[in-house]
DNA sequence: TGCCCGTCTGTAATAATAAA
DNA sequence: TTTATTATTACAGACGGGCA
């Protein structure tokens, strides 16, 4: 552990990093590069028993001076627009935020956090293609490491239903977990004709054909007495699955047979 | 030279829907 | 648990860069 910062010292470290960060290229400076600046700037002061309380302070210095390039990003982009008398709906948007907000200061934050993402994301793909590269070329791994990998699939099932519910417990303290559910199952097909007539929709999402479909059997009651999974098939049903019973679980099998992916021009 | 951290990739789980 | 589907999410391993 490394001795923390007296608050005057935390102050004038801050305003010189700042000044060394203003001159920088902050694609290529690094906390050690700032911290022998500071320490030429402090007439060669030796640091490394505030290591760790510099580390943090450039870290925050640097996050700060990026949030603030962003803002200033923002604000130049949003003066272009209104400049040019934003037309769209977007640049309405954007000037809405900018004036007319009664909570101007969350739409802020939600911004520069967004900004940190695509400023993170961009930094994950060119690291990904970096990576791609080296992998192609060779590596300690070889490429050829996806099967080792793959062996290891018994002890995620319960860390991954672990964490979960963890996460589901957890919910007071951090932000609530962004999983959108709905994925796939939201998509929308289209139906063939024979279904879309028994539905009444030309698209559904396949829990909402099943649930159609079921709703379809119940208010027919085409389910068999004898075997309540065997469906008596109704001549919309038959024109469906070409049977005149089908097993329930059957059913939702054929059930892809009647859905067409939407392609979106 | 070796450790630590950040990032990417691949894999598995999960989500909805029904009834038995 | 069974049946089918797929987008999304989380996890674990691997690797590279930075740093001491």
């Amino acid at each position: 552990m490394s001795a923390p910062l007296s608050n005057s010292e935390e102050k004038k470290f801050a305003a010189i990093i700042d000044a060394i960060l203003e001159t920088a290229d902050l694609e290529t400076i690094s906390q050690r590069k700032v911290r022998q600046a500071l320490e030429g700037r402090l007439g060669g002061r030796d640091l490394s028993d505030q290591k760790d309380a510099i580390k943090d302070l450039i870290q925050t210095r640097f996050e700060a001076r990026l949030s603030q390039d962003a803002q200033e990003d923002e604000d130049s982009e949003t003066k272009k627009r209104s400049s040019t008398n934003g037309t769209s709906r977007y640049d309405d948007d954007a000037n809405t935020d900018a004036s007319a907000s009664p909570e101007p200061a969350r739409k802020k934050v939600k911004r520069s956090s967004s900004a940190e993402d695509a400023d993170a994301r961009l930094a994950a793909q060119l690291q990904a293609q970096e990576n791609s590269l080296a992998r192609s070329r060779s590596t300690r791994g070889g490429g050829t490491d996806k099967k080792a990998v793959k062996k290891k699939k018994a002890p995620r099932k319960k860390s991954a239903k672990k964490v979960k519910s963890e996460d589901d417990s957890d919910v007071e303290g951090g932000e609530p977990k962004k999983k959108r559910s709905g994925g796939g199952f939201q998509k929308p097909f289209n139906l063939s004709p024979a279904l879309s007539e028994l539905t009444g929709e030309t698209q559904l999402s396949r829990p909402g054909v099943v649930k159609s479909l079921w709703a379809h059997i119940k208010a027919n009651d085409l389910q068999d007495p004898n075997d309540r999974r065997q469906i008596l098939c109704d001549e919309k049903m038959q024109a469906i699955f070409k049977q005149t019973k089908v097993d329930m679980f059957r059913m939702n099998k054929e059930i892809s047979n009647h859905l067409y992916p939407v392609e979106e021009a």
